[in-house]
DNA sequence: CACCATCTCCACCAGTTCAGTAGACATGGG
DNA sequence: CCCATGTCTACTGAACTGGTGGAGATGGTG
């Protein structure tokens, strides 16, 4: 039984999304401890110390060490998009046989193919690049985004 | 450097649809071969021949043995989408750490985020269950298709 | 200064998946 | 009977997933 799916939110992917809402909806009280984000979501703590590194390699996140320590977001969470943090634990968001969809070329029977991923990207990214952090911790996704998930038909399994 | 991406279409995935192609470019000559097949898209002979069981599992494909054997689609090429080809050999669409992402809960501040899951997922399936062989071996796309598919932006890396 | 809390970095690990490959076998036609 | 094709099971090396462990850096406090 194939566990490799065509989207797939990696268990990495979806802590750090839920690791920066915590942090979205704590944000000016101070930094929050590793500890308490991990409580607040149920992530294994040193997993998730692991991926808060990562976020602030890539300047999402800053950090403070000693007793008052801990993370806050580097900036608003307006400006904050879900993308970026996928992006930023794992890579691009889209790939097809390991390389990028713009880079391939079809031949023959299959040459539209590639319009196809891209497509699929381009409708990836109207998701993920539209809600921000602070869309997602107040609930208020953008309209386009609530008019997907509010249709009953995207919620069968098929 | 991660290579696991959001949207992820394996080598399987890949080879699968556009064998399914070539299938549908060539029907009502006859049965194709495994081997011509497998010349006309570049893609290893013996991993063509597994995939095209798990299709012909999934009663996508008839296959005939002996010299004059080979493949054929099992229904009209407009009857069968690029997402039937996909989840037959590669099991559902979208997951969320191993999960359909109608089945999780989210606590505290990713409260929406489901929603969030479930609107990707539509967008894909928007789609990857619209565009069907016939479409992809006319090179013509449905409309929304084409019109992601043909904007500038979704052509960037970003 | 010592001490404690917290983040940081590196290394490792077991299990699974990916992308194939190998080879024996079934079956159709001539 | 022979040959060409598809079918099935099994295997493999490399990479990735979802973690865990431990030493160390760096703050603040007494």
């Amino acid at each position: 039984m194939p566990q490799n799916d065509a989207v797939r939110i990696s268990a990495k992917a979806d802590y750090a999304v839920r690791a920066m809402a915590e942090l979205a909806s704590a944000a000016g009280t101070g930094p929050m401890k590793g500890d308490q984000i991990a409580q607040a979501q149920g992530i294994p703590l040193k997993f998730l110390l692991n991926i808060l590194s990562e976020l602030k390699h890539a300047r999402l996140v800053r950090s403070y060490r000693g007793a008052e320590g801990g993370y806050e977001l580097a900036r608003d969470a307006k400006d904050i998009s879900l993308a970026d943090i996928i992006r930023a634990v794992e890579g691009p968001l889209a790939s097809v046989h390991e390389v990028r969809p713009e880079e391939i070329r079809y031949e023959g029977a299959a040459a539209s193919l590639q319009d196809v991923w891209i497509a699929v990207r381009a409708n990836l990214r109207a998701v993920l690049e539209v809600v921000s952090l602070s869309d997602l911790v107040g609930g208020a996704l953008p309209e386009e985004v609530r008019a997907l998930a509010t249709n009953p038909e995207a919620w069968s399994s098929h």
